[in-house]
DNA sequence: TGAACTGTAACTATAATAGTTACAGTTAGG
DNA sequence: CCTAACTGTAACTATTATAGTTACAGTTCA
């Protein structure tokens, strides 16, 4: 049982991604701003992306991250196994009695069954696709106007006004 | 990553109590001897079995708790809803910035997704009983003798004495 | 009455997370 | 070739859940 928010952050940094596609490479800081956090959150986040080879990244000025892939060939399950060690359940820290034959061979036996539920999870997770997410999120935002940017970004849009809320 | 064993704790008392349902109740001293942990965190954790009525307990001299149903009535769903609060994903403290049409719609609709995950990982743990875990323990166990015992069980049990090991 | 239990409060130690500052290394562009 | 804008990562802090522990009131049996 995770109390961690790693993967709702890292979903949420890939849709904001997903969702700008087309223009240039989004920061650390603009993420950040995005889901109300320190920069450095989405950079370790980012750097277990980076790992899965989900996301590219270029230092320097006018750097920052890309996905690899279009968003509906990345799963919810690559993004869950890119920043969790995939235990949702935890076995005691200290071992069982051996001398017990329930303690000696629970373990071993829970940790098949729990393997098990992690793959019905883990197979759910694999059907939805970051363009699924990304379909709801544009179906949830109408009437929405305008983005969260940082002022480099809004410098960078010369076309627009920013829009008001 | 936060996790906790008390599923696993939770399973294995409850494989110990079926597996000598016909003899007395069991007490929290005997079940922390067989998983190798304090009886207070034992009866913390029976504390939830016991609402969610899976099992029963009786105070004072020759108490202990016992299973309310037979194991093969019991799954592992139940189990685990009676110890966890059935989040296995977490969002973020922080809520995201409600300025970003990302960030605004995010937790929603992660939420529902990862709803579905844990049906999915529910709907594993309710094909499973308590009983199946059993069979489970036997079929491992075959060749072991003797279970782990208190000195009051062992007095209880006059027929045989405790094998050496 | 006393021993053996449950149930629970209260405290401690440990560990993971998230937030933060700091800084070395990289890159683009004047 | 300098400088500003980035990444990547180490190091530290605050917070929080867990597990382990002692203690003790209440319950039950013999």
């Amino acid at each position: 049982m995770y109390t961690n928010s790693r993967f709702a952050v890292a979903v949420h940094t890939l849709v904001y991604l997903a969702m700008r596609q087309d223009r240039d490479a989004v920061t650390s800081a603009m993420f950040a701003k995005s889901v109300n956090t320190n920069s450095v959150v989405i950079r370790r986040i980012l750097g277990n992306l980076h790992k899965a080879r989900l996301v590219s990244s270029r230092a320097g000025s006018g750097g920052g991250w890309a996905l690899t892939r279009p968003p509906n060939k990345i799963t919810l399950c690559e993004i869950y196994r890119a920043v969790e060690q995939g235990v949702v359940f935890a076995l005691p820290q200290r071992a069982a009695n051996p001398h017990c034959p329930v303690g000696k061979h629970m373990q071993l036996i829970l940790d098949s069954y729990f393997k098990e539920a992690e793959q019905a999870l883990e197979g759910r997770l694999a059907k939805v696709t970051l363009a699924d997410v990304v379909s709801d999120v544009r179906a949830h935002a109408q009437g929405v106007k305008g983005m969260a940017r940082t002022e480099d970004v809004q410098r960078r849009r010369q076309g627009r006004a920013p829009r008001t809320r």
